[in-house]
RNA sequence: UAACCUGUGGUGUAAUGGUAACACUCAAGAUUUUGAUUCUUGUAUUAUAGGUUCGAAUCCUAUCAGGUUAUCCA
């Protein structure tokens, strides 16, 4: 119920604003067109997010239509695999859809526009063609086949269909405006030919449609309401709304409504790719193990990466949908699978980076069976067994021989609490002859219900079972890697990106089963990989917890340097300008402290830059009392006064605002 | 330098002429047998300049910035 409080974005307004006007509820119509030339990424969930998510929300049907017009590129394992993510998103479309169901349609519309005049066979060659297109700036030309009688046409164009002329040295044109600035409306190729198998249609069609004379009919034929595509579509609805106002004449008895394209943004995440061309390019050179390599931001590869539907969806809600080209932090993703997996996963205890530790006053041979809750955020879950024993592992950063009050970990002579077991004391440590720390001896006391400040997690070595743990960084060193004119994306590669290691984890994990997803305590969120076997347990990480610890470590270098990156970004005065804006409204206590920061960043401002603030509207009050502010203090260091600055002043005095009156007169 | 589109905290999205809000990030604190979770608090925003209006993020004009468009791809 809380949806209806939710605010709408500028696609549900248009189609609530669509029921107002009289479109009937029932004839609510969206469809996800896919070409499948590839497997579908987050990019895309973004698409099937709006479309099927207006299916949901107002109960219409969404068909799931491939855009299958390119039998050169498109395959069968693609279809399988678009199906196979939708589905697993959780999504149901009302029907599976191919425009080359349509060929015939298409061909018989096509038929009626060359009759119509509105369509002719070209000859030339492709080079040919695109000269006479002109550029954005320069007007095209017609060719020399421009003109084509219709009997010639519609000879031509059936001998295409049937085969007679090799590939290349025909097409269909649309006949529309060789002048139009739009340059996908300078005569517009419908068909070209093409001798390549369908993957449905086979060796049946020798002409094959182009996108745009393809989608938009099949849109049409579908009686879609809202066809919805992302912004580099918008210069194709001029010719999406040609096409589709000419064959509506030829077919509004049995098709009465016209579909209408409206665009948004595409979605960008920071650090990734998107472009399926340049994802193939990392699975064919090998970079990754293939689509569903779990750096991959494709649905496979977030899938295995233990990514949830869920948590998918959930990210696509916050993301929104607007016009303006965004990039959106991974961090957010982060967030939404952390918080899903935080709800649902058990927890459990493994260590990655171990070190032994001894504990001297426990009975060697000694082994006890713990209890331990399966997660707190659920308390379904229940409660299991792990094994304590004299000797086990902790993670090697969570030791340290010498360390201040703000370590709580294990440290020498310091205790620490065992995870849902007992609180050890360091008392010495047995190193190697090069120093490294070897075994970390300890005491343990019973009395678990002492306070301290550090709980960590472990696993009895004797128990311990070993598992393949493969940790990921994110596949690309820049924030956006495919941006830079100057630089191939390649380039950006991040080397570290796969990390394998070998984790000890409590027993209870042997039982684990592909695809299970748990909480290393402490650690992160895992999840069984494909790969493992009956022999060999294979764990993905997901994410990692949240670690405010981590973040303290680097402070002096890292946060230092991006605060200082965003203090000088602005220079002074457009800082003091933005205090002007709001200057007047401020109450009184926060006013004086901006006042004293305007009069503080006013000594890095010239007189030449201040001076064009002078002539600042009269009714921006609040500016010109920044303004004499600042002023004020340029004064008093040393500035001359001249008949600019005192006709700026006189003329604050005599203003009705309160503020810039007093600071008027106190410089007068 | 043609046409079209878009400019709201660091990021993303609301507010549809009437108190600029929500989420993530970041920071501080409280709770905690995960330095997690949870809770509280905080920093920070309408690209610029004019105009219309009692009142502008919203309407108008100009400027600036970014994006898109020239495959027999989709």
């Amino acid at each position: 119920m809380s949806e209806e409080t939710k605010s709408l974005n500028f696609i549900e307004h248009i189609i609530e604003e669509d029921l107002a006007n009289g479109l009937p509820k029932d004839k609510l119509r969206f469809r996800f067109p896919p070409e499948p030339n590839g497997y579908l990424h987050i990019g895309h969930t973004k698409a099937i997010g709006i479309s099927f998510g207006l299916g949901e929300k107002y109960n219409a049907p969404v068909n799931l239509r491939f855009d299958d017009t390119n039998p050169a590129k498109e395959e069968q394992e693609y279809v399988d695999a678009i199906k196979r993510d939708i589905e697993w998103l959780g999504y149901k479309w009302e029907n599976e859809l191919y425009s080359s169901d349509y060929f015939q349609k298409l061909y018989d519309w096509a038929l009626q526009m060359i009759k119509d005049g509105k369509a002719y066979v070209d000859s030339q060659s492709s080079e040919a063609m695109a000269e006479q297109k002109g550029t954005p700036t320069q007007v095209g030309v017609a060719g020399p086949y421009r003109n084509r009688s219709v009997e010639e046409n519609l000879d031509l164009f059936q001998r295409m269909k049937a085969g007679e002329f090799p590939a290349g040295t025909h097409v269909l044109r649309a006949k529309i405006d060789m002048e139009d600035p739009n340059m996908l409306m300078r005569d517009p190729i419908m068909y070209r030919i093409l001798y390549a198998h369908h993957h449905r249609t086979g060796d049946e069609w020798c002409i094959y449609p182009m996108y745009d004379w393809t989608h938009g009919e099949s849109d049409y034929i579908e009686q879609i309401s809202h066809s919805l595509c992302s912004l580099e579509f918008k210069p194709h609805r001029k010719l999406y709304d040609w096409f589709k106002e000419h064959v509506y004449e030829y077919s509004k008895d049995k098709l009465p409504l016209p579909p209408k394209q409206h665009e948004f943004a595409r979605l960008n995440l920071s650090y990734t790719i998107m472009s399926k061309r340049k994802l193939l390019r990392l699975v064919e050179e090998g970079l990754v193990s293939g689509w569903d390599d779990p750096r991959m931001p494709t649905i496979s590869g977030l899938r295995r990466r233990g990514y949830t539907p869920n948590s998918i969806r959930k990210f696509i809600e916050k993301v929104g949908v607007a016009k303006r080209e965004n990039v959106i932090d991974v961090s957010l993703l982060e967030f939404c699978i952390r918080e899903d997996l935080n709800k649902t996963a058990n927890r459990v205890m493994a260590v990655l980076n171990p070190i032994k530790v001894v504990i001297t006053n426990y009975p060697e041979g000694k082994e006890e069976w713990l209890d331990a809750e399966n997660n707190q955020e659920d308390e379904s879950a229940g409660y299991r067994k792990v094994p304590f024993s004299r000797e086990i592992y902790i993670e090697k950063e969570d030791f340290k021989e010498e360390a201040g009050s703000k370590f709580f970990r294990l440290k020498l002579g310091g205790e620490v609490r065992l995870k849902n077991a007992y609180i050890i004391k360091a008392e010495h440590v047995v190193k190697a002859e090069n120093g490294d720390i070897e075994e970390i001896h300890c005491t343990y006391t019973e009395d678990t219900e002492k306070k301290v400040k550090g709980t960590l997690h472990w696993v009895s070595i004797k128990h311990a079972i070993t598992a393949e743990i493969r940790e990921y960084d994110r596949l690309f060193s820049d924030e956006a890697p495919d941006s830079h004119a100057d630089k191939d994306f390649m380039e950006f590669i991040n080397p570290n990106s796969l990390n394998i290691k070998t984790g000890y984890l409590e027993p209870s994990l042997s039982e684990a089963k592909v695809g299970e997803q748990f909480q290393f305590q402490r650690l992160g969120y895992f999840n069984v990989d494909n790969d493992s076997t009956a022999e060999k347990l294979v764990f993905n990480k997901t994410v990692g917890l949240r670690d405010s610890w981590a973040k303290q470590k680097p402070k002096s270098q890292n946060n230092q340097s991006q605060q200082n990156k965003s203090q000088q970004k602005r220079p002074p005065l457009s800082v003091i300008q933005q205090f002007g804006k709001k200057y007047t409204n401020l109450p009184e206590e926060k006013r004086l402290k901006v006042k004293a920061e305007i009069q503080d960043l006013a000594k890095d401002v010239s007189y030449d830059d201040l001076e064009p603030l002078f002539g600042t509207a009269t009714k921006k009050a609040g500016t010109r009392t920044v303004v004499m502010i600042a002023l004020k203090v340029l004064l008093k260091n040393g500035l001359e006064r001249n008949d600019a600055i005192n006709q700026f002043i006189s003329k604050a005095i005599e203003d009705k605002n309160e503020l810039l009156v007093a600071e008027a007169t106190d410089i007068f």
